[in-house]
DNA sequence: TCGCGCGGTTGACCTGAGTCAACGTCGCGA
DNA sequence: TCGCGACGTTGACTCAGGTCAACCGCGCGA
């Protein structure tokens, strides 16, 4: 085993160097999942340049021209949509591994902000090329089909969690996924930062930020979760998942 | 002009006889928007049986397996996620030249109810054979692409209206939407029947029912619409939209 | 180092929508 | 034709969450 790793050393360096998707850590969750080292090679190739995002950095903004969906290589983003009138709406927070942009595509034009949270990195991917290489890499065309199917269900689910829960409800719900996300990517389910503020947060669960705020501190009280600021401490995971669980069943 | 189409009649019976999508009516707004005669005939070719479906029926359930998407013909449709404690939500309406089923692709399984709210008809369109057609088809998996990200948009604005709308206004953006589609069908924007209940506009809304009777109730009252029963009638659509629009501006 | 401002918490009060209940109406099947 | 059941409307009351306001504390820049 040893050896072979070591024979195949030549060829794995030139991926470094590329900084490409067979080195990258997020690639398990990524567009690249269930490609094979040839077909990883061919998206490489057309994964375009890395772009590097500052805190409050936008990607891009409602109505900017749609080129290319981007793939989160490192950090934590918001996606918001804003009216006419001023009303705005977070859609969503992001973190490694996921796709950003594919609103774009129905328009050509983004309907939605996508802002970093905190410093960020992602690959550019030229819509154009992708949409060709998956004509010929099957894999590839499936998958991103699943990507955004996937992003369909997800907002299937918020759309259940605006239209059915009670804002401790919501509250579980968000802390559950973040916990659940997270585990995805090695982190601890338990453990975590808030990128959001508090009014952020309540944005993308419809309620105020002293609703979120008055939610923490109930489940705090409760002796469910820890709250220190942005961080927060899941100290019982399973009571967390009851308040969702059992609801209207009993 | 006239001759021509004489001559072209025995072309079009056999398209006739086929009942395919070069005939249908809701073509312009379905999956073949945008494809030339010869693109139009691969899609047929695709395209599988028609389903006819009463009142009441399930296209498909939660769980399903998927292998199709589906393209409504006529009919009306809703789609409903349920969770485990019998919870469930409305999270959509779909019309004719609509495509249901997109939902299934992320996990090969349908992740929520689509019945039929009226006597329907669709054409299955089996899922491997629309992949495969569009990978040498790029105008077809170009406008595939656009019809789910289009489904992505249209998900957030229902989860703007579900996080920053009152009960009369989420209203008023459901009939005007409604009123918006059926007159890119040909139909009356300001006289229609809804075919959804009171209970299932609510799940749609995250409203109850008789907040729902209620502010149809009010804004009969107001003298924007006539209601009698699930017949609708808009007599101000300009005062609706503006109910909308300075929400909050002034 | 200090002070300012942003983000967060908490309390008091208010209101929009939910709840519960009674009643009306339409359409269908016996 | 009648009666039943599903759907819809309306009223009275309740309460979850919004609003407004005061205060706290951390981090950043001068």
């Amino acid at each position: 085993m040893k050896a072979i790793a070591l024979q195949q050393t030549p060829a794995i360096k030139l991926h470094v160097l590329k900084d490409a998707c067979g080195q990258c850590n997020a690639r398990e969750l990524c567009l690249p999942m269930g490609l094979n080292d040839d077909e990883l090679q061919l998206l490489d190739d057309v994964v375009g340049s890395r772009q590097k995002l500052k805190r409050g950095d936008a990607l891009y903004r409602t109505g900017d021209l749609f080129a290319a969906i981007y793939a989160i290589k490192a950090g934590f983003f918001k996606t918001e949509v804003v009216t006419e009138d001023g009303r705005d709406h977070v859609t969503g927070f992001q973190m490694n591994g996921e796709i950003l942009g594919m609103d774009g595509i129905g328009s050509d034009a983004y309907t939605c902000n996508a802002v970093a949270l905190e410093d960020s990195e992602v690959c550019l991917i030229p819509f154009v090329d992708l949409e060709h290489l998956s004509t010929s890499v099957p894999t590839l065309q499936r998958h991103f089909h699943r990507v955004m199917s996937r992003e369909i269900v997800r907002d299937h689910g918020i759309m259940m969690l605006l239209g059915t829960l009670r804002a401790d409800e919501r509250l579980v719900a968000f802390l559950l996924n973040l916990s659940q996300r997270y585990a995805a990517r090695g982190y601890s389910p338990t453990e975590f930062h808030l990128r959001a503020t508090r009014e952020e947060i309540g944005s993308y669960l419809g309620l105020k930020l002293e609703t979120v705020s008055r939610a923490l501190s109930q489940l705090q009280d409760s002796g469910l979760i820890v709250v220190q600021q942005k961080f927060i401490r899941i100290t019982a995971l399973d009571g967390l998942k009851k308040m969702l669980a059992h609801t209207q069943t009993c």
